[in-house]
DNA sequence: CGCACCATGTAATGCGTTACATGATTTT
DNA sequence: AAAATCATGTAACGCATTACATGGTGCG
């Protein structure tokens, strides 16, 4: 699955796996990420696949840059991915629910504690794509004007990120007042 | 991390791996899953651990039952996971949003359609949380009378399915609703 | 007669993280 | 003088999925 972000990507522009990371960190992270180690591999899978062809970008004080760019077969795969409907939800993993679930014996008050930290956690979450997520959009969409359908769409995956955790906060308030209502101890 | 979900059904009963696939896939299969190859494979590693023991149960006509309960040790085990706090907010992965992000060059028909293909599945995931997971839940409770504070604890996890996909819903509808107004051809 | 359910497990493979290994340049 | 940034990669390990392997019972 990582293949198809860093496919997707490199169809804006060749760039090092170095770079690949940068970006994804501005702007992918909330609903992929993956660490510098396994875009490394996963690039040199690519190209063995021949979805990608890589230049040596030699340097002076610093290792030579590989320069990875998309080729004419990374661009099908690319589009029969897009093309393709997902038919399915995928299954979350949500260790707090976990918790949650088999929290009876934790006592009242530790347990609203464990989601009053969630809470603080949530609120800076949620500031971060009013503010800065939304900042790093505005960026990108001015300095490529040609991709103003893009910042449409990447808007669009922000606001997932603002309206989640709206609702997670939602959940919390009731969550603590039930907790403080119902549980006894 | 299915570790502390093995440790927390059996905490409430002994039972073996199949049993165990039957109620997670009844009760926390909304937020943690496992296939059943992974539950044997991992309560092996418990019970090598020490924070599970199993006692074979003979059967005719069938493959003897597994029997597994858990050890002194392992209630430690669960219970220091249950008392610390999750400090940090977990990283999600959404493949409909990593496909939305590099969608621009897929038509606009072509993507409303894919995000209505969700519409529907989600809808329908509303509606489980909303009448038959709350069954389960108030089955659950009525068997166990004794266990009134857990069942709260688990419609709070219920309740979460339920606002998620409300949001989810939500989304989509603002989504498509900006697609339609915004996007060419 | 066929399908779902009960019930166990192993092996191979893939995806992802952590740890290891190096080193100059730029900023504070 | 220390920390962050630029820049590459490999190796070991762990978690999770898919495929393999078996076979009787009960229901429609």
């Amino acid at each position: 699955m990582l293949t198809y972000a860093l496919l997707g990507f490199l169809r804006y522009a060749p760039m090092t796996g170095y770079d690949l990371k940068q970006i994804m960190d501005l702007s992918t992270s909330n609903f992929w990420h993956a660490k510098q180690s396994q875009i490394y591999t996963t690039l040199k899978k690519l190209e063995a696949k021949g979805q990608v062809q890589s230049e040596i970008e030699p340097q002076q004080g610093r290792p030579d840059r590989r320069v990875y760019s998309i080729t004419p077969v990374g661009e099908q795969a690319l589009t029969d991915w897009l093309d393709a409907p997902l038919e399915e939800i995928e299954p979350r993993k949500e260790t707090l629910l976990l918790k949650l679930f088999f929290a009876a014996p934790t006592g009242k008050d530790a347990l609203l504690g464990q989601l009053g930290v969630q809470r603080e956690l949530h609120q800076r979450m949620l500031d971060t794509y009013r503010h800065e997520t939304r900042q790093v959009i505005d960026q990108f969409a001015s300095q490529m004007p040609e991709h103003q359908a893009d910042a449409i769409l990447w808007d669009a995956t922000r606001r997932f990120g603002e309206m989640f955790e709206e609702m997670y906060l939602a959940w919390l308030a009731e969550t603590m007042a039930v907790i403080e209502a119902k549980l006894d101890e």
